[in-house]
DNA sequence: CCATCGTTGTGAGCACTGCTCTTGACAGAG
DNA sequence: CTCTGTCAAGAGCAGTGCTCACAACGATGG
């Protein structure tokens, strides 16, 4: 995809050009928000024309997906990083880890986080491109819990009802079948949690209702690691 | 505010006229999204001019706050009446039809879900009108809980740690003191799993996930009203 | 009953948007 | 040096929210 080490000269502008026409985007996006990202305002930062942005984006919401990919490698990076510091047989370190780190992202990148979990631009579909970074926060809790299965931990084996289990298989495929049902449901219920909390925060359903939003993240994140059976 | 009989012949179009409007902003709404309601669409829809519709709204924002309200109010009746057609002391019915309540409204209109509960629309700044409609289905939920409390059922009494407990103060005293914090925890809780749920699959992230998302989230509900006590 | 006054609809206009197309200039390859 | 492909520029189209002066109309006081 990103060819390595641009060779002439004109390359070399090019690929400059369209890293300071990202970051500028993404300057105004923090800035205002998604649905009034122009192009036009973002060429006259970057002192040219805005027909001239076009040969280097297609279109609009070519420059949305460039900057959704990076807002979910943004997130991935900031969750996997925090979590590969704790030690292997922290499972509740390492949850809480991603956790923090999920929600410290989302409050210092409020606008990058309503542009990939909030509500999606209207006559925007979402390209194939998105759905591999789109899942590297999801994939790191599916390996803490497959490692809690190693450990022998896990959630209660409540019963799971035929049709949820049959509903279920993409998942369960996904995870590997060593995951049992139960296992994957509470998983799914504690990603759930996590991001449903972040949204509502950030859409400021908590206030007049809750002061001190950092106690209560972490108490319900821990809440929610003991339905994982984490200790 | 409502006039309740409007005598003039005057006053009895502009109120007929202000409903089309909203009606038909409403329809645009459904159709294509917050971001592209246009004021002059909706006039060319109402065979008007574009001006004449700042005759009966200010601004854009102020006729998407008349829509931000009316959704807020549509779904607090649907879970309302739903809620309401229950047996006072099945507290799991209870719960299941506000749960199931909120999603069908969601997905039978996703756009006005999204208008109230996803990313704010840049530039818009909820105003005081809209707490009050905004509150219904936390009132209901809390509602229950409050019965429950009655009941002698409740979430398991785990400590609550003290900063948590001096955070969650507002809430508790719209609670009323009646209610433990370990209740109002779980409350929470089990409020952010329901509208967490609704938005994340309102976005798409169960695809390629899980298949069959009415038992899902039936199967969900039940095992969050578990955590609450209830049968 | 009529004249006045306030409310309403009209259309032009401003500043802005995404996007297209033509034009002219330049860099790199043969 | 020429030729080709890339690039920025600028004009232009269709659309947006919003304002304003003006005209038409209904409600109301004399």
């Amino acid at each position: 995809m990103t060819d390595a080490a641009p060779r002439t000269a004109r390359a070399r502008a090019r690929a400059e050009l369209t890293r300071e026409i990202v970051d500028t985007a993404r300057a105004h996006l923090e800035a205002a928000g998604a649905a009034s990202l122009s192009l036009r305002a973002v060429a006259r930062d970057l002192g040219m024309v805005s027909s001239a942005i076009y040969r280097y984006f297609p279109s609009r919401d070519d420059l949305l997906t460039h900057l959704i990919i990076d807002a979910y490698n943004g997130l991935g990076d900031a969750a996997e990083v925090r979590e590969a510091a704790v030690a292997r047989e922290d499972l509740l370190g390492r949850w809480l880890a991603v956790a923090h780190a999920c929600r410290d992202w989302a409050l210092a990148h409020p606008q990058e986080w309503a542009l990939v979990y909030g509500s999606p631009v209207p006559g925007y579909a979402a390209p194939e491109a998105t759905i591999g970074p789109g899942t590297r926060v999801s994939a790191t809790l599916l390996a803490i819990l497959a490692d809690a299965i190693g450990q022998g931990v896990g959630p209660d084996a409540v019963p799971v009802p035929r049709r949820v289990a049959r509903g279920i298989r993409p998942l369960r495929e996904f995870a590997g079948s060593a995951v049992p049902d139960a296992y994957l449901v509470a998983g799914v219920m504690a990603r759930t949690q996590l991001f449903g909390h972040i949204g509502l925060e950030l859409d400021g359903q908590f206030a007049n209702t809750i002061d001190d939003l950092d106690a209560f993240f972490d108490h319900v994140m821990r809440r929610t690691a003991a339905t994982l059976g984490f200790a």
